[in-house]
DNA sequence: CCGGCGTCTTTTATCGTTATTAGACATTCG
DNA sequence: CGAATGTCTAATAACGATAAAAGACGCCGG
């Protein structure tokens, strides 16, 4: 196999949804635009929805045929891009806790357990490399640092220093900048959140992200953002495997959140700095608390990654 | 051409260095050891060393039969390992001003340009990325965004913020720590240069270097680390294509390094922190005058890079 | 038995190749 | 004549293959 199409099956899905019987389709250009692919790429899709008979398309007219059923998608697993199966794959392997610190990691191992080829793996450690939990030296083995307590509290200290210098950013932003509407609505979301909490706090961690991320982009530092992409990334993959008290967990995080947002909106360095600190602190014992207890239970393990488990 | 063998050439060079008519060669694993290659390598090397005449090895003998000429040396060029060749090429194209904020940046063609594969040009790319000069999306092309002034105001912001908590991290060191006495060393390393400035003044960049790792050593964590390798890079090639007014700035940053340690030592928080930050601020002012002027002079280029002149 | 050596297996670093995708230019249509 | 389409070229994202290098295992001599 050479360079899958997995980038086309997603835009395919994506294109399905946009057809309906009353209007016809945009140009290729706008669907460009909008499914975020090249014109190659959409023309593929055109081409194949006129095969799956879905399309009539001759020049600039596109007419529905008819309206697609599930089966006409793509399935999930297909549109997934190499790297990101192999990413997932491989946090399954630290976070189920199979692997400790020291261990050594195959390049070959890997790929043969994923079954994806060698290059791919190594792109990917490399590039996985500068989230700190891995190392090699040349011409030798890849090493796992290992996503311990050590790494959190590294982790945290750095977070602490970025984030509050963010807050600090933040509150220096003009009144008419757009972030702070953005920081209106957010917090509208997290009180809408916080209402519904028994059914919908799994949603948290969407909105945390979003959060913490809207801050980091007052800092306008590459380095900062980049930073934050490390933390995104870890928690991605520990809410996944960790869901002990989640929920309580979830409630008292948005009501820090709260504060925290009246701290920047009060204008106050020293609230928000203060406010910054505090919820930081309790996230990072969150952290630390679920790090003690490495190995998740089988259901939330088979829910992830069902083929690394038989 | 598969994987090279620049690491047996470095070894072989490095192993000739030992070769004395006197004393025999050490066991393999101690060859091993001292070369930090593996054992196969080591026998590699013994191999050819016979074959060249220069040895007779059986067993745990190993007479040297001759010493070794320039001639038995293999040259530089081969044995450099591909990623550093990229590496340097890269480098020189960014600084020689030939590329600006924006361009693209092709992976085939840097690979034709530079004569190594699509493949190792690629990981190049991806490592380097880290550093947050150049950029990528899913399936597109790579984007220099620059090594410009916004890039290292952001770098410096980092810098300080990372640095003054070395700073205070060092200062906590309990007084028989061992880099009290490393600080030592270099203070009077420091002193020896300032001397003989005139002459010696190119040697300072390396000096700088140790100065800086070995304070952010006492942070403890993998993050500030790891940040003081794009900081060390930076300057290393910074140092390579900006001679200008390089004894003076030079003489200036050794007075400065000196106050500073005298700061650390003195165990004074705020003196620490104030006399840290003023090393800082000029050494990003050194940064941002040489960015003005992003061309270096023909001689300097020439030295660096003499295949990418033609 | 323990450091050192001989031999063998496994893994890494590189390459070249191919389908997919992006992007550029020419052409057509309203 | 500008936006949309048709066509073509070039680049990327994968793959597998191979020589170099690492590492494992067993043997031997003191």
């Amino acid at each position: 196999m050479t360079k899958p199409n997995t980038l086309f099956k997603e835009a395919y899905n994506s294109c399905l949804g946009m057809l309906s019987m009353d209007a016809s389709l945009p140009s290729e250009t706008e669907l460009s635009a909008r499914l975020k692919v090249s014109r190659t790429t959409v023309r593929s899709v055109l081409t194949a929805m006129v095969d799956a008979g879905l399309l009539h398309w001759e020049k600039t007219s596109k007419q529905v045929i008819r309206l697609p059923v599930a089966a006409d998608y793509f399935p999930d697993s297909e549109t997934d891009s190499i790297s990101s199966v192999i990413e997932r794959a491989f946090m399954a392997r630290i976070l189920s806790g199979r692997m400790t610190m020291g261990d050594r990691i195959s390049e070959a191992d890997l790929a043969r357990d994923i079954g994806v080829s060698t290059s791919a793996v190594r792109e990917f450690l490399i590039r996985f490399s500068r989230f700190g939990i891995i190392e090699k030296q040349r011409n030798r083995h890849w090493v796992l640092k290992g996503f311990t307590e050590e790494f959190a509290l590294e982790l945290f200290e750095v977070r602490e220093m970025f984030e509050i210098r963010s807050t600090h950013a933040f509150i220096r932003l003009p009144a008419q900048h757009p972030a702070w509407t953005a920081l209106e609505r957010i917090e509208a979301e997290h009180r809408a959140l916080l209402e519904a909490i028994d059914t919908r706090y799994r949603d948290f961690s969407e909105l945390d992200e979003r959060f913490h991320r809207l801050i980091h982009n007052a800092s306008q530092n590459r380095f900062i953002l980049e930073f934050y992409e490390i933390i995104s990334m870890i928690f991605h993959y520990h809410y996944q495997w960790n869901k002990a008290g989640e929920k309580e967990r979830n409630r008292v995080a948005i009501e820090e959140h709260l504060r925290y947002v009246e701290g920047l909106r009060s204008r106050s360095l020293i609230d928000a700095e203060y406010l910054c600190r505090k919820h930081l602190i309790s996230a990072r014992q969150t952290l630390l608390t679920s790090l003690e207890q490495p190995t998740p239970s089988s259901e939330v393990r088979k829910r992830l990654r069902p083929a690394l488990i038989a």
